[in-house]
Parts: structure tokens; C-alpha cells; sequence
DNA sequence: TGCCGGGTCCTTTTT
DNA sequence: GGACCCGGCA
């Protein structure tokens, strides 16, 4: 035992040693947290305080999870296969899986990701008639998951306007349609099984009784639903099992917040700490990571947001270099400046892995891929399409989820005619009426479908059963081969000039199925061991602790490999690129860097409206998220860390010029070295104003602003600044607020971009997505909020 | 049925 | 600038 807490630092220790209480760990960038969590859960188990099988940790990436049970099995000899460490999606899904009949699910549901969720919404508004100008697609889905995110179904949703309750209806055919077809969407899982939990007792009981110790990861990213369900399990409230509710352990950092955009709710972390008592709250500030001037600057940015929990890191390591801030005439020079850089580095013996160009959004990416490119220095770049998100694999996918579930509609409609067979929009149409007649899903339908359409409909059908038959007996990797080949999947891209990218990614999918198998152990013979809490169980058969692998097995074997694999594929959409391995220089968004460490860090494009970004200005909150976003980008560097911006940018096929981010004027002007001098060079300013002169913020981007004594908050034009509340005062006079969305019965949707004037002469600035930019009076244009 | 061209959109993203 | 979607045409 002492092995395991030597080397912590008295906080860490007091941390992994708390008592089994509610706790809040402020965990700050590059202070130990997994580290903390891990060793935590180890002592747990070590001083005999909870068998494996009680204790639940959840986290928000598998890479998470997975790094957490690396780390444990190297500090304990334990098996952890069957311990409930996961995802929120991962762990829900398996409690469903458990739970299918209870949960009022079939047995082999299936996930839907992203992709397929607003195919399966596209499909519905189809068969409706709904007018997609009105309710596009992305609105639409946008609204059922923060609905769903929220807890709330359809009847629990306020909508006080025609347009919202049109939302809510179609919220209700969706949900009706997913049910039908045996799907659930990624909010669904957490939903269910909430819900689950909420309207099951004996269930409820069971898991609370079991995880007498809770750990949440990233617990600062938790959105409402998620805590929700986390009380749930903890028993806290009226629904506890026993008098103590159980020890919830959550780390988070409230300065890392960044996906307050997809709802996760900082508020979380003071919301636990008041609902739970806390009397446990314990800061890691020490920094192990970045030296002194790093943490400083970064210290010093964040200290700007007004709603923090309040943490300072520091460091041993001495102030290090200072950060260096590059000013270039435009993008490309900065990209070019940039090469020279990691030139210079690599030279001088860095890795190039360790190396890692950071910028706000991925469009930023490619002139600087072209940059490095040209120049020969090898790089990869994260984001972007993943395996199982690859339209051929999807493709593949989609005839196995039908050889496993003929209701499944998306999956039919998917490949019903890919590879291509004579199968046009006009047979789908019949198809689709004779499935609306008879009720049923479009396999069966195809019965119904007379004449020519029939046959070639027929012979699909057929050829699916076939598949299923041939497949019968074969393991999971010997039918994925199986698929991809007599679906003709492989002879059409054979077929194809650019396919064989495409014939690689789906042999590749057989790879997966082998190493899954392989991985997971299932095996076709699995003995079906009787769950617990099943229908008809007279008294639940608790497991005791311990026998978590038990439990485990019994949900393997109620999945077929091939719903499992399925399962896998959609909560793990796998790796971007397959140039792992190599040394090269890492290029990702801010976002995508969370978490990760680097000798090395350039923050590129710190140019107003893009870092901050101008949507963000939209939000309330916003400015702070994206401060909060710039914290983690200067955090990721350990040795140096280089700002730049550059003063004309093509964006959107447009040269623009922007400023240097108000950022700036937030750091500590003893830790930077401006690289540039204040007044660009001629030959910059000849290559990097050269032609267009439109846009931007005005004219006085090539001054510092002690010179001009710009302050950096307000660049000219209708983007607003600051907090964002003084706009929430506005919308009581005007009824509406910045950000807002609304419907013009002529310009179609927008968003408010500013107010201005009161009574009779309000006015609101509305970003319209089909038309232009417009100022409309508000006592006469005719605005319904849509939000 | 399938291909081409025009129109439109464009922050961040995990599951 | 570029990806994606849809509509029109061969």
C-alpha cells in the first residue's frame, strides 16, 4: 500500500485517501488528475473498502476510460474486465443491454450515431410532408438531443409558440419512429436509462446497494441529464436505497469547461457541492507539466472570467523560456513562419510528435498542412472522418445490423441500392406506400410490391436472407468477409477509379471484427448465464460483489457477436488516421487538444472574431468559454509555447483583416516576447494586404493598442462584447435577446446578432442563414423565437 | 439511373 | 475555398 501512495503530493494523497464521502476534487491542468482518480481506486480496492465489482467510474471518452484501467491494472494485480469503468453512453448502453425488457427495448437495439440519427430525422420529416425550409433537419435534431439532454420527453417540453410545438410533435414521431425500428440515439441511452432507474425500484435499488463508490471524471463537462443520473445511482434524495447515499468522488476543473455549447453544465460542480454537502473539496494546483511563464500567462488569462471556483497553479520548475508572439502580414506568412520554426526545432533535436500546432476551427487547418507539406516535414492531423464513419464501412455495417434486425428502416434504406441494382427513387416511393399501408417496416414490405420494382425488390430481399443463412454458423470476422463480398460492396469499388482506398478500409473492418473478437472473447458458445432482475424473477437475484464478471458475461451472451460488434462500432467510432506511429507534427483544434501534453505548442489565428470566435459573442457566457478555451490551449505546453495571428486571413473564400485578439491584452506582459516588431515590415505589408480590402474591424489592426488606445473590447460593427448579460436585461424592453433565434416569414430563420432603441424604434439585427444580414424594426417586422 | 453543375453553408465535438 | 446537397438533364 505504501507503493501505491508514495510519490503524491499532500494534496493528491488527501484526495486519494478521503473517507467515503461525497468530494470534489479542482483539479487543475497538468496537476496528476487521472493520476489522483486511478490511485484512488486502487487504494479503494487495496484497503479492502470496495470489491471491483462496487465501484462505478465514468468518464467521457473511451480513450479516458481506457487509460484508466491501464494504469490501474499496472498498479494492481486485478482483473478489471467486468468492472463498471466506462463511458456515460458505455456503462448506460450496458445496463440496457441488462435490462432490454424493463427498459421496454428489444434485445438487439441498435445505436444510432450522429450521422445516422439525422438520416433517420431527414426520413421523417420526408414521410410527414414537413416543410425542411422551416425544420431543417439540423434544427430538428438539435432539439430533440438538448431536449433528451435535459431529461425532458416530449410532454415535458414548454413550448408556447406554434413553431415550437410543431418541434415537439415531430420530437414524438421521431421518438415513435426509433421505437419501431428498434433504435436509440446517443441521448436516448442516457434517457433510458435514467428513466430506467427512475421507474424501476427494485432496479434502482439493486445498482445502489452495489456502487457504494462513484468516480466522475471530467465532471465539469457533465450535462444535466448526466447528473441526474449520477444522483440517481448515488441514492441521494428521496430515491436512496439506504440512509447514506453513496460516496460520489468527482474531479473536474471549472476552467476547462469547453462544451457548455453542447450543454454540458459547469454549474454542475456548485450544484453537487450545495445538494451533496460536500465537506470534502480539495484544489491540485500543482503543475507538473508547464514551466513558470507558461503557467503565469495562463493564470493570469483565466483570472479574467468572473464565475470561477478560484484556483492558482503553480510550479517547481523555474520560469523557462518566455512565450513567444508572432505578428504576420497574413495566414499564409504565419504558416510560413511557422515552417521555419519547427524547422529550427526539429533541427535542434525536438520530436516532431512532441511538436503541436493548436487552432480554433479546422478550417485553419489546411494552409497550414499545405505550409508543412511543401516543405516536407511530416505531420497528422486529428479530427475529421473517423473509421466506422466512413460511408463504405457505414455501408458494410448497415447489412449486418439488417441481417440482425430486418425493421431496421435507416439500414434498409442505406443499402437497398448499394452497390446500385435497379432500385430507383420511384420503387422506394411504392415500397414506402405498401409499408404504410400494411403497417410494417419496409423488409416485409417488399411482399406488398407488385410488377417490375417487386422483382428487383424481391431479389434484394432475397439476397439479405441469403446473406443471413450463409452466415448462420460462421464467427463474427468470417461474416464480416462474408458481407462485404456478396453484398458486392467489394466489386463495386473494385470497380471504382478511386476505390481502393475504400476496398483497404472495409478489409480493414474484417481486421477490426478479428481483433474485437479477439478482445472481447465471445465466443459462440457462450453458456447463457440468467440475468439478474429479468422479467418474471420472483425476488432479484442480486449479484454480490465479485461476481460482476458474471453479469457481464450473461450481457455478452444475450448480444449476439454481431449486435456487439454493432454496439462497438457506433460508442467507439474508432481512429481518425492510420499514420500512427510515425514521428510527425501534430495539428489539431483547441478542443481536440484537451487532455494532452506537448513539449512544444503554437496557438495559431489569435485574431479577433476568430479566437474568440464572433459566435460565441452570441451566447451568454460565451467570451468565458472561449477564455476558458484559450487556458486549455496555453496548458498543453510544457517548454514553449508560441502565440501568433496574422493581420489578413482567407476565410470563407474572402481575404479579411482582423485584430489581434483582446487575448492579449489579457497576459502578463513580462512573460511574452513579441518575435515581431510593432510596425509590420514593408515587404509583409506588400505580400499580406496585397488586393482586397473589405471587411474588417476597422483600421487600426497594425497598431498595438497602447498606441491607439484601442482597449480591446469593442471592435467596431454589430458583434457585441463582453458578458453577454447586459443583453438579457435588453430582451425585458424588446422581448427578445441576442443570440436568440427566430422565424421571418420572408427571410426564414436567423439569429439576433444585436438590439438597439426601445417602445416604437426597436430595432434588431438579424443574421438570416438564407438571406443577408438585416436591420428590422421591431414593432413592424413579424419575429417568432424559435429557441 | 447516374452524373454534373449550381447554390448554400461554414465553430468547437464525444458518445 | 471547399464540401455537400439537390435538381435537372442525358
Amino acid at each position: 500500500m505504501t507503493d501505491l501512495l508514495a510519490n503524491l503530493n499532500p494534496e493528491q494523497l488527501a484526495a486519494v485517501t478521503l473517507p467515503a464521502e461525497p468530494a470534489l476534487i479542482l483539479a487543475g491542468a497538468g496537476s496528476g488528475k487521472t493520476r489522483v482518480l486511478t490511485t484512488r481506486i486502487a487504494w479503494l480496492i487495496q484497503t479492502g473498502q470496495v470489491s471491483p465489482a462496487g465501484l462505478l467510474a465514468v468518464t467521457f471518452t473511451n480513450k479516458a476510460a481506457k487509460e484508466m484501467l491501464a494504469r490501474l491494472t499496472a498498479m494492481l494485480p486485478i482483473n478489471t474486465r467486468g468492472m463498471w469503468v466506462g463511458t456515460f453512453h458505455g456503462l448506460c448502453n450496458r445496463m440496457l443491454r441488462a435490462h432490454f425488457r424493463d427498459a421496454g427495448l428489444p434485445q438487439g437495439f441498435q445505436i444510432l450515431d450522429t450521422q445516422d440519427q439525422q438520416s433517420a430525422i431527414k426520413r421523417l420529416l420526408k414521410s410527414l410532408n414537413v416543410d425542411d425550409e422551416k425544420y431543417p433537419p439540423r434544427t430538428v435534431q438539435n432539439f430533440i438531443n438538448s431536449a433528451k439532454e435535459q431529461g425532458l420527453r416530449p410532454d415535458k417540453v414548454e413550448a408556447h409558440d406554434p413553431f415550437n410545438r410543431r418541434l415537439v410533435e415531430l420530437y414524438v414521431a421521431y421518438d415513435a419512429q426509433c421505437q419501431r425500428e428498434g433504435v436509440v440515439d446517443f441521448a436516448e441511452l442516457l434517457l433510458r436509462c435514467y428513466e430506467l432507474l427512475t421507474f424501476n425500484a427494485a432496479i434502482r435499488d439493486h445498482y445502489q446497494r452495489r456502487f457504494s463508490h462513484i468516480l466522475v471524471d471530467e465532471f465539469q463537462d457533465t450535462n444535466v441529464l448526466q447528473y441526474a443520473w449520477l444522483k440517481l445511482l448515488a441514492g441521494h434524495g428521496h430515491n436512496a436505497a439506504g440512509p447514506q447515499p453513496n460516496a460520489v468522488f468527482a474531479v473536474g476543473d471549472d476552467d476547462q469547461s469547453i462544451y457548455a455549447f453542447r450543454g454540458a453544465n459547469v454549474g454542475n460542480m456548485t450544484d453537487f457541492e450545495r445538494e451533496f454537502q460536500v465537506r470534502h473539496m480539495i484544489k491540485l494546483e500543482q503543475n507538473y507539466r508547464s514551466h513558470g511563464n507558461i503557467l503565469d500567462t495562463a493564470n493570469h488569462l483565466i483570472s479574467h472570467n468572473a464565475r470561477r471556483l478560484g484556483k492558482d497553479l503553480r510550479t517547481d520548475a523555474g520560469h523557462g523560456e518566455p512565450v513567444r508572439v508572432y505578428q504576420a502580414g497574413s495566414d499564409a506568412l504565419e504558416a510560413g513562419w511557422m515552417v521555419e520554426e519547427i524547422k529550427d526545432l526539429i533541427a535542434g533535436g525536438m520530436l516532431r510528435s512532441e511538436i503541436a500546432l493548436l487552432y480554433r476551427s479546422n478550417a485553419q487547418s489546411r494552409i497550414i498542412e499545405h505550409a508543412l507539406f511543401s516543405s516536407g516535414i511530416p505531420y497528422r492531423v486529428y479530427g475529421g472522418l473517423r473509421f466506422f464513419e466512413r460511408a463504405e464501412v457505414k455501408h458494410a455495417l448497415a447489412y449486418l445490423q439488417l441481417l440482425e434486425n430486418p425493421e431496421n428502416d435507416s439500414a434498409f434504406g442505406r443499402v437497398v441500392n448499394f452497390p446500385a441494382r435497379g432500385i430507383g427513387a420511384r420503387s422506394i416511393e411504392q415500397l414506402q406506400d405498401a409499408a404504410r399501408m400494411a403497417n410494417c417496416p419496409l423488409f416485409r414490405a417488399v411482399a406488398y410490391v407488385p410488377g417490375k420494382a417487386g422483382t428487383s425488390l424481391g431479389n434484394f430481399a432475397r439476397l439479405i436472407e441469403q446473406m443471413r443463412a450463409d452466415t448462420r454458423h460462421m464467427t463474427l470476422p468470417e461474416t464480416v468477409e462474408h458481407v462485404i463480398h456478396a453484398s458486392g460492396l467489394i466489386a463495386h469499388y473494385q470497380s471504382e477509379k478511386e476505390g481502393q482506398d475504400r476496398i483497404e478500409n472495409l478489409q480493414e473492418l474484417v481486421t477490426a471484427a478479428q481483433a474485437f473478437v479477439g478482445e472481447e472473447g465471445y465466443r459462440l458458445d457462450a453458456p447463457a448465464f440468467a440475468l439478474p432482475l429479468r422479467d418474471g424473477d420472483a425476488a432479484p437475484a442480486l449479484p454480490a460483489d465479485g461476481e460482476a464478471v458474471i453479469v457481464d458475461d450473461a450481457i455478452t451472451a444475450e448480444m449476439t457477436p454481431i449486435v456487439a460488434f454493432l454496439t462497438h462500432a457506433s460508442l467507439e467510432s474508432g481512429d481518425n488516421q492510420a499514420q500512427v506511429g510515425q514521428d510527425a507534427v501534430q495539428m489539431m483544434t483547441v478542443h481536440a487538444a484537451k487532455g494532452l501534453e506537448f513539449n512544444v505548442v503554437f496557438i495559431t489565428g489569435l485574431e479577433e472574431g476568430l479566437f474568440p470566435h464572433e459566435n460565441s459573442m452570441l451566447d451568454p457566457g460565451g467570451l468565458e468559454e472561449e477564455r476558458r478555451l484559450m487556458y486549455v490551449a496555453i496548458t498543453r505546453a510544457r517548454q514553449r509555447l508560441y502565440m501568433s495571428f496574422a493581420q489578413s486571413r482567407m476565410l470563407h473564400g474572402q481575404t479579411r483583416y482582423h485584430i489581434r485578439s483582446r487575448f492579449f491584452d489579457e497576459l502578463p506582459e513580462h512573460t511574452l516576447k513579441w518575435l515581431t516588431p510593432q510596425q509590420q515590415s514593408y515587404a509583409q505589408q506588400r505580400i499580406g494586404t496585397g488586393g482586397s480590402s473589405s471587411g474588417g474591424w476597422g483600421r487600426d489592426w497594425f497598431k498595438r493598442p497602447d498606441e491607439t488606445g484601442y482597449t480591446g473590447t469593442k471592435p467596431t460593427g454589430g458583434m457585441d462584447t463582453g458578458n453577454g448579460y447586459a443583453d438579457a436585461k435588453r430582451s425585458e424592453k424588446t422581448g427578445f435577446r441576442v443570440g436568440q433565434s427566430v422565424f421571418h416569414n420572408k427571410f426564414g430563420e436567423g439569429k439576433i446578432v444585436a438590439l438597439e432603441g426601445e417602445g416604437a424604434d426597436a430595432r434588431a439585427q438579424i443574421k438570416f442563414k438564407r438571406h443577408d444580414t438585416k436591420w428590422l424594426a421591431l414593432g413592424i417586422a413579424k419575429l417568432d423565437p424559435i429557441d
